[in-house]
RNA sequence: GGGAUCUUAGCUCAGCUGGGAGAGCACCUGCCUUACAAGCAGGGGGUCACAGGUUCGAGCCCUGUAGGUCCCACCA
């Protein structure tokens, strides 16, 4: 039965129908099935507390193009759905809920905390994944799953009692990064290094036997009632005599050593340098090397801590002035310079972090990074593209131990216990009865959490079951492509990598496909603070889903950031438009019952031709999906539908379409209606839901998501028709140039000559006489071998094959058509002074490919015979 | 300090293994040609940042220079 489709597509009626369709037959959900490969991805799990940014749609999108892909091809998709309980983030989140309501966290109690945090999941956790939904998310919403579900919790001990038994993960006191404001300890990973405008203090410490002072320079010279020694190199003739003399340390009534070690650069500052082991990571290692002191003069929010000290309470900065104005009135100061550093900030608050010696729980690093280096340059783990290899190999042949511990409450609690008697820790899968040392049965857990990537890099096989055994591991893991943003590589890829070839003995993933950030218009990063993100649910609801999809991949190559504004919307919008269209115009030429098999014979060169356009479209864009060129294969796509399919082919074929009951007829119907499909089908992992309406109201497959995707196919190939097809093009387009340039109505037909003295040429004419004619605006066509008849004041158009005629008569402007053959003249000379260098070039025929020099003879010949015809034409006109 | 990346049409960007410079938007001209004015046809516009090199041939490979962006890094 014929359908009638609506003039503008409207995206609104159809997605949220769509989607549910999809839905409800299930076509998301994968269950293991051994004659079928499989092919999985794992979505990173977007965290709680977020709503869908571009960011999201960016990541989604693309993934669920590989998805759709992979599903036509036949692979048994598996696309792994979930979210993340972000520890830091959530936890921030409901603490400020909570304050907004006047409850304090801590009056709440840990339980109570918990318990509210736990409904917050409830109530917002849920958003993002609806979110998800409106761009067409093709994943199993059946399998979804969050970081702190049950299987995924018992995973995070699973691993975190085997590394804590093979004596990777420990608990030691050790410099770490810690946030003030969030009251935590971070991991290096999660501190951002800002550059900021800040000062040198140089500071004069008296010698304590009186001789004089040692200068030192500082940025931070509140520190200094942390500090238990000054360090100058041992290289540094000035300062020799000086070593192991004692200094007064200003502001305090202590003394410290003068201490000799290579770690202090001569060059820089001064050449002394305090050394403050407890807040600085540096001084840390100086104070091991020295057996210093370690002084901790801050407290847990930045406030000093220095009992019977005037600054004791005080706030860093605050400490810092009231310091500084002291020295200086003490006369110690001896000049402040402008001084541009490096700040640690924690990449959540932004908050300046300080260095501190705390308890906390680490993973050894060293041997699990080795299989995840190794991965990449053995060519199991591949980056798309392969530049991030060398980032990711410097980060993980730089490592360091990760700290895991977090002074949270929302997260896993570490699995440690301790004895209140004799404090005894025992890491165990749950609470020990009674201490293995001492016996007593009262112990405490470990207060801490663990960061929240710790069980978000278990999440490629976590999410299938594991630790258990079971089918769905088997079959579904390892995963086939991650898709994810290079700014968590870090975090999160390389996480994944080294705990899935420490827990399951392999790599959790082959591919790794990258991608950038999406910016605003002006190329900045879309941020809260800006204003100038733009919400993906807004674009959907103005301009469907499909758009924002297609705006998404075009022209974007993987692993750059990509500016969005509305106009590439507007143009994509536009496209389905187009699409939309152009089916609504075959649907109405197509008769109600089935068009049935059309024999070979009927197909004119125009079909062969678009048959032959779409094959081997279907192969070139199957080659850059497998290469993850999206890009490139919706750029083709596009093209193909809107120049090819539409601009010509459809043209070409509507003077058929009048021809009632014809043979020729039905033969168009039936390629237009297949190479649509072929089309709509190479489209969809693109803009699934367009695809989706038109191929369902075209076929009788119930779903295109689940046809099969377009192969190359020898009985579509037909390069003589191509070419043929091709020629008519070019004289086509040489016949609107020249009624442009001589300005002739459109209105205007005109009888059309097409000269040529080769058979096959004319036959190529004859054939295609019917179309030939209406896209050149021709009332007659007449094909002949000479130019017996032809007005001589007939315009030309030149292509390589022929010469086309048009009598125009009067609205012929001779000079304009000799200006005009002039600059085609000149156009020519240039192309045959290139052609004729290269040929005669005898290094060029010597050592370029046959197939190359026998390509540059034929444009030879093409370019000489049109020079010819121009020359006689203009010689015509009297020139 | 180390590294990556970018510099191509007025704007935003593609350009896959080196073989006659592309798209979208914008601009100019003419068209409501019964699928689409969210459209059709035609057109203008680029020493592919600069300088060398390799090659028969370079936007693409190599070296250097300039400018932009980003990442990493313990010079206080």
């Amino acid at each position: 039965m014929r359908k009638e489709l609506a003039k503008t597509y409207d995206p609104s009626l159809i997605e949220d129908r769509t989607y549910a369709k999809w839905m409800g037959r299930k076509y998301f959900h994968a269950e293991p099935d051994r004659s079928k490969k499989p092919f999985t991805i794992v979505m990173p799990p977007p965290n709680i507390t977020g709503k869908l940014h571009m960011g999201h749609a960016l990541d989604n999108t693309l993934q669920d193009i590989l998805i759709r892909y992979k599903r036509m091809q036949g692979y048994n998709v598996l696309w792994q759905p979930g979210t993340d309980h972000a520890s830091i983030s959530t936890e921030v989140k409901v603490t400020n809920q909570l304050r907004e309501e006047g409850i304090d966290k801590n009056e709440l109690g840990r339980e109570g905390f918990l318990k509210r945090t736990w409904e917050w999941r409830e109530e917002y956790g849920r958003t993002i994944t609806e979110q998800l939904k409106k761009i067409g998310s093709s994943c199993d919403w059946d399998r979804e799953r969050f970081t702190m579900d049950e299987g995924c919790s018992e995973a995070v001990l699973e691993v975190f009692m085997r590394l804590y038994e093979k004596g990777y993960i420990y608990r030691g006191s050790r410099i770490i990064n810690w946030c003030p404001v969030c009251q935590t300890s971070i991991s290096d990973a999660e501190v951002e290094h800002e550059e900021q405008a800040g000062h040198f203090w140089h500071i004069n410490y008296p010698i304590a036997d009186g001789s004089g002072f040692v200068e030192i320079a500082t940025t931070r010279p509140e520190t200094m009632l942390g500090d238990t020694a000054v360090a100058v190199n041992p290289d540094d003739a000035r300062y020799t005599q000086l070593v192991g003399k004692m200094l007064k340390l200003p502001l305090t009534d202590r003394e410290i050593p003068v201490i000799a070690d290579p770690y202090v650069d001569k060059e820089f500052g001064t050449g002394c340098v305090k050394i403050t082991p407890a807040h600085d990571p540096n001084d840390f290692e100086v104070g091991k090397r020295h057996n210093l002191p370690e002084i901790n003069m801050m407290n847990d929010d930045a406030t000093i801590h220095c009992p019977g000290s005037k600054y004791d309470g005080m706030d860093r900065y605050e400490a810092r002035k009231a310091m500084v104005a002291d020295l200086e009135a003490q006369g110690l100061l001896v000049k402040v310079e402008e001084h541009v550093h490096n700040v640690g900030t924690h990449d959540r608050c932004h908050t300046t972090v300080e260095p501190m010696i705390k308890q906390q729980w680490f993973v050894k690093m060293e041997e699990m990074a080795k299989p995840a280096i190794e991965a990449v340059k053995n060519g199991d783990l591949t980056f798309v593209p392969e530049r991030f290899d060398k980032i990711y190999l410097h980060w993980l042949e730089n490592i360091r131990d990760w700290c895991i511990s977090r002074q949270l409450w929302w997260g896993h609690r570490i699995p440690a216990y301790y004895c209140d008697e004799c404090g005894e820790i025992t890491v165990a899968r749950s609470m020990p009865e009674k201490c293995g040392k001492c016996g007593c049965t009262h112990l405490t857990q470990d207060p801490d959490t663990l960061d929240t990537w710790f069980s978000s890099a278990l999440w490629p096989f976590s999410t299938l079951g594991w630790p258990k055994e079971n089918e769905d591991l088997d079959y579904f893991y390892p995963t086939d492509v991650l898709v994810t943003g290079y700014d968590i590589i870090f975090f999160w890829v390389i996480r994944m990598v080294f705990s899935g070839y420490e827990q399951t003995g392999k790599c959790p993933f082959h591919h790794v496909l990258i991608h950038g950030l999406v910016r605003d218009s002006q190329g900045r990063k879309m941020s809260k603070s800006l204003g100038n993100g733009i919400d993906p649910l807004e674009i959907i609801d103005k301009y469907g889903a499909d758009a924002l999809r297609l705006t998404l991949v075009t022209g974007n190559a993987p692993g750059n950031d990509m500016r969005f504004y509305m106009e590439r919307v507007e143009s994509s919008r536009n496209f389905a438009n187009k699409v939309w269209n152009a089916s609504r115009f075959i649907m109405m030429n197509l008769p109600d019952g089935e068009i049935g098999e059309v024999a070979a014979e009927e197909l004119t060169q125009a079909d062969k031709w678009i048959l032959s356009k779409v094959n081997s479209l279907a192969r070139e864009v199957t080659a850059n999906m497998d290469s993850f060129e999206l890009g490139i294969a919706v750029q083709k796509v596009y093209d193909f539908i809107w120049e090819e399919f539409c601009d010509w082919y459809i043209e070409m074929v509507k003077p058929r379409l009048k021809e009632e009951g014809s043979g020729s007829k039905t033969a168009a119907l039936w390629t237009l209606k297949n190479v649509l499909i072929q089309a709509l089908k190479l489209l969809h992992p693109f803009m699934p839901f367009i695809t989706e309406e038109i191929f369902c109201n075209l076929s009788d497959e119930e779903s295109i998501m689940i046809s099969d995707w377009p192969v190359y196919q020898d009985a579509w190939n037909f390069p003589e028709e191509e070419k043929a097809v091709e020629t008519i093009k070019e004289a086509v387009r040489g016949i609107r140039a020249v009624r442009t340039s001589m300005d002739v109505p459109y209105s205007r037909k005109a009888t059309v000559y097409v000269v040529s003295g080769d058979e096959t040429v004319r036959g190529i004419f004859e054939h295609s006489r019917v179309f030939f004619a209406a896209l050149g605006s021709a009332s007659e066509v007449i094909v002949q071998a000479d130019k017996t008849g032809i007005p001589s004041d007939a315009v030309s158009a030149l292509i390589p094959e022929a010469a086309i005629y048009m009598p125009l008569e009067e609205l012929v402007d001779v000079e304009k058509e000799k200006e005009r053959l002039k600059k085609e003249e000149k156009r020519l000379t240039g192309e045959l002074a290139r052609v004729n260098g290269m040929l005669s070039n005898e290094k060029f025929l010597s050592r370029a490919p046959e197939a190359k020099i026998q390509e540059e003879r034929a444009k030879l010949a093409k370019y000489t015979q049109m020079m010819e015809q121009v020359k006689e034409r203009l010689k015509q006109l009297g020139a």
